[in-house]
DNA sequence: CTGAAAGCGCTTACAG
DNA sequence: CTGAAAGCGCTTACAG
């Protein structure tokens, strides 16, 4: 039966007890060759018996390299962070780091630098920034970006020069939405977008409407209503559309929550869907296939997204501490796929 | 403009730069009163002028305390995990702490005692583990939870003896929502259960039974169907049910996902809800309330949860530091609330 | 194959 | 009010 030490196990006890220097026991410890097999034997029996663990600190200070990565996300129990998050966490596992996490509860507004100075301070190797880009959150990039001492990869933001972006293309999911609709016969294609400061719901507004140009049916503006990514901006938002565009037999709503208080406006208002009104949604969350009716929706790669960003960083930390100086800001756009349900199948 | 250091910059070099000792500096860092006025001007001055960012690890080293929590949670996109999570990362900064952050991705089956170590490696003053109940996945706890070199607390598990945990009241959530079917007059009350390996969702199943027999309808076992949180279990959970028990007139379904399957599949079967079939869920989860219909459902104060096991823990570490060996593993239950809607309402 | 000694960046009695 | 020195737990040239 494994214990845990209650107190904490020094390499100067366990060499005492082994009868050797501290330096022979830390030669055992990362596996050294160069130590005689009884006396390797004779010190992990120590090492075991009075079981020493490591401190990871005291290493890190030494090697001026903690195995830390800081990831500073959205707080949000939202699918789309969520999920990413899990894609980070385990790859940051795999690649053997650890992980120390940061919420910014008010994206637009926290402190950046008080964050990135406490995250420098721990001495984390390097820094995932997975908070969506709203507003001018991300002016400050622009400002110290270039002099930040450590590799920071940042998660879907608009690209930028020297700046190392992993995104999901978003100006294609609304093309692929959109276009959907448009092939199912549907001309009168409203849109609820997300918040409109937020670079993402932008992009996927510019796919609906690149999308309904090119096919030869200029939107107006009274087919825009902006949402907010919640369902209640979905509900509202339908209504709105009814009233200034009468014409709609089909939205685009930008998330799939959005789709989803659409719908229940509908049903009160006993529209049918998809025959009255065709409805298509954004993310994919497990719940859409669910909605009534099934929701059409554009799938987004996240957790894959997540993973590719600790891919990526801690490949850039490595050859930083390889001294190789010149590596290149490598910026990744992953195709988001259509999800074809009832909610478009009239 | 603030800039970052390109390196570490040492106190060393901060006190070499200002012309006095190391340890002036740390007196200047760490507010002492005890420096001359125009000393300490000039040190903040150097500190400010080279952008020093004292080395938390080599602080930590020497007090033997990181001011960090590990927390060990489910890899998880659901609603409930996420939320408390976001609860949880904002009471850890607000109180002064850094969290590290571990997911499980197989709770039932993946290595505690190997979590636990790379924790303790990190000399973490404290753990937070936040991963369900499910099989056996405590039995760890009655080997080595008190061998533990560090406070530990647990939530959403079943309370043992001497053991700290937070946890919302599943019992209690299942009456409620059992009791509001009865006392809508639905006397056919089917359930669609969690997964039933896991405590909670065996406690919301309990709720149900007992409310029933307490209503003088003792369940058969022809009523109670198994899920698995998925919306799919509810679609085909509310087919079994109508076939091994014809009466079923109202549905507790044990999470709002499985209540979506289930409202879903009574649509395909031209079903109406609540006239036909009465449907309460369980997490109200943001979506629920723009089910159609809107879903009857139980909240739980998630975020709460974890912010007070925050509180908990960092209230224990620091009893622990101030050296007071009896510390009383105290346990919290917080109680759910039920949120009536559409769905139950005939 | 092994160990004494210096050092990572910081703090802390202690002495003045 | 200030500083020289020891030390937190570990690693690493260096010498043997």
């Amino acid at each position: 039966m494994t214990m845990f030490a209650r107190k904490q196990i020094t390499i100067t006890q366990v060499a005492r007890a082994a009868g050797v220097s501290t330096q022979t026991v830390s030669r055992v410890i990362n596996g050294r060759p160069d130590v005689a097999p009884e006396t390797r034997l004779r010190v992990q029996r120590v090492i075991e018996q009075l079981e020493y663990r490591p401190n990871i600190l005291a290493r890190s200070l030494i090697h001026r390299r903690s195995h830390t990565i800081g990831v500073v996300a959205m707080a949000s129990s939202f699918y789309g962070p969520s999920t990413t998050l899990v894609g980070i966490e385990k790859m940051t596992r795999n690649l053997g780091y650890s992980l120390l996490l940061d919420f910014m509860h008010h994206p637009e507004s926290d402190d950046v630098e008080h964050i990135i100075n406490r995250l420098l301070s721990h001495q984390v190797d390097g820094i995932l920034w997975a908070v969506p880009e709203i507003g001018n959150n991300r002016a400050w990039i622009t400002r110290m970006g270039a002099y930040l001492p450590i590799p920071v990869i940042y998660l879907s933001m608009q690209p930028m020069n020297n700046v190392p972006v992993l995104l999901i293309d978003n100006y294609l999911g609304g093309r692929l939405a959109t276009e959907h609709l448009l092939s199912r016969g549907y001309r009168y294609i409203g849109v609820i977008t997300g918040p409109l400061d937020w670079w993402e719901s932008r992009q996927r507004l510019d796919g609906w409407r690149d999308s309904l140009e090119d096919a030869g049916c200029p939107p107006e503006a009274r087919q825009i209503v902006p949402g907010n990514w919640s369902a209640a901006s979905g509900a509202d938002g339908i209504q709105m559309l009814w009233q200034q565009f009468p014409e709609l037999d089909a939205v685009f709503a930008c998330n799939d929550q959005i789709a989803l208080g659409a719908l229940q406006a509908a049903h009160r208002a006993g529209r049918r869907v998809p025959q009255d009104l065709a409805v298509a949604g954004f993310d994919n969350i497990p719940e859409s296939k669910y909605f009534w009716p099934a929701l059409t929706t554009v799938d987004q790669p996240l957790v894959d997204l997540g993973a590719r960003a600790v891919e990526a960083l801690t490949r850039w930390i490595s050859a930083q501490h390889r001294d190789e100086r010149t590596v290149e800001a490598e910026s990744i756009l992953l195709a988001p796929s259509l999800v074809v349900r009832d909610s478009t199948l009239a």
